[in-house]
DNA sequence: ATGTTTGCATGAAAAAAATTTGTGCAATAT
DNA sequence: ATATTGCACAAATTTTTTTCATGCAAACAT
């Protein structure tokens, strides 16, 4: 069921999503003919032009793109508006549109896996929406709505939003099989030896101490797969998270350095704002984290 | 035009507002029997009743109750949608809600009224909303979206809203003519003798000096119309701004009271959100305060 | 009590709006 | 040159919305 459904707005950004009406016929389930009328109706309201279109090929406008953004954003309001009024009976319905770092799945204190099942289960009709992006930038998202929460190792946090307390992630120093410290004896290995090679670095967060800290690091990645791959080419030390180089049965190919000395944990919250609580199939998301979290540290 | 415009909810709100069908015919130009099936199709929809109605009276359920407030947020905001949208051509269009504190008018650095003619005078198809409330309030109204920009004397500045110093506003302390003061010679008042007296408080500001700050103020008006009465009959002194005295001709029946000891400034800053600014509207409303400032300072 | 008025519901008819069908046109690909 | 693709448009059709006419029940007046 639709509220506040607008045929014109969604058809425009679904045309624009299909790069032309053809293909948004089938997006729609509409004919052609129809898409190009509520176009031109929508324009002819605008009063400009949103898109060419045509043999020529497909191309939003300078307003059109502007159009578009602001449209996809009104439309997501108005989703979580028709679920804000459906919630007020019993059912569990609209979006939820989740908020992760990457590489969370193998987090075994979270067990992000088991919590979407256990949400799942419940059998309701909620379209799950899940974005993997840097604490940062989920930090923007659930400010801005387009995130109802969000789990990730918030280091600066804001005002608007209430975080959680999760888990705890360990982090420590790798080398991969061809780098010179991969067979070198433990008692050989100090803060200066490794202070000596390029260490990769996690561009959103300043997880490796200060020390070793490279002023200018060679190596920036934004993903832990990326960051594996370039400490296996031996070039680079860098940090992963323990549980991560665990699952991947890596252990093998990388090797840790001064686990007594290097390692560091980052702090896993749950951040979400206050407002989306209201929502029924947040509320209940909510509580399965917590409740996976709890059956964690009890033990 | 309307783009986002809703026929339900639009209908709902009407009938909420007019407190029945029968009178919201002539609110929305359609039959009763339109209205009728319109709630029909919203309750249908949502599942739940929102309202009894019949002869019996117009009432929301409490699901309806909040149904109507939440209905009425997102079609201020499908307006202020439908205004982004025509304003990236050239028209100024769209609302414009206004905040300001009671007894802005006679503010003479400001100008309110003039500020107002000006924009109006560009002939604009704009509607106008203007808001009376506490500084507090206005800040809450400008971070729902409620309020596009709001002229008052901000004492404390949330991180959400950028503020513009406009003016300045001298408050000094008064008593009516029947008070005891009244005719005591000026040489016989001190801060002593003033504090044996009851003071009004201005709900919402501080203004007073600590040192008069009753522990329990016996009177505390939100409304400065209603300080000045409260003053006249001689059973309070109160703090009024200068301006507002002198405007009502009332010198006759105030006095100030240690004029030369007791006067305080508060600072009038215009407040909005930096989002609010892409609406046309209101940066040409912002422009126009700024310029009728600037007439001031210049001089 | 009884009749009247008020406020809303409902079915049928009418009006309005949206969609499909069928076709045409222009730009591109073959 | 011919076929194809992507869209526009007019007429016909379907769907939705509104009005009209009427009914009903609760409140009100007498």
């Amino acid at each position: 069921m639709k509220l506040l459904r607008n045929a014109l707005l969604e058809t425009f950004v679904a045309v624009v999503d299909c790069g032309g009406f053809t293909d948004a016929q089938f997006a729609l389930g509409i004919t052609q003919s129809a898409i190009s009328v509520r176009i031109r109706d929508l324009e002819t309201a605008l009063g400009y032009r949103v898109c060419e279109r045509g043999r020529g090929g497909f191309r939003l406008t300078e307003r059109g793109e502007i159009a578009y953004a602001k449209a996809r954003d009104i439309l997501r309001s108005a989703r979580d508006f028709d679920a804000e009024l459906l919630e007020l009976r019993d059912v569990t319905t609209g979006d939820l549109r989740i908020g992760v770092v990457d590489a969370i799945n193998t987090l075994a204190d979270l067990n992000f896996g088991t919590v979407l099942k256990t949400f799942l289960d419940r059998s309701n009709d909620v379209r799950l929406e899940i974005i993997v992006a840097s604490p940062t930038e989920l930090t923007q998202r659930l400010i801005t709505g387009e995130l109802h929460v969000a789990i990730a190792p918030f280091r600066n946090q804001v005002a608007d939003l209430t975080y959680t307390k999760l888990c705890q992630e360990e982090h420590r120093l790798y080398c991969g099989r061809d780098h010179p410290l991969f067979d070198l004896p433990h008692d050989k290995i100090d803060l200066d030896v490794i202070s000596g090679y390029q260490i990769c670095q996690r561009s959103y967060s300043m997880l490796v101490s200060p020390e070793l800290q490279p002023t200018d690091p060679k190596a920036i990645v934004a993903n832990m797969e990326a960051m594996a791959t370039l400490i296996e080419t031996g070039h680079y030390l860098g940090p992963l998270p323990v549980h991560f180089v665990e699952s991947r049965s890596q252990s093998g190919k990388l090797r840790e350095l001064a686990p007594n000395r290097l390692h560091w944990t980052s702090t896993f919250y749950l951040a979400t704002r206050a407002i989306n609580l209201h929502r029924r199939a947040v509320e209940l998301f909510v509580e399965d984290v917590l409740k996976s979290r709890d059956a964690h540290t009890d033990r």
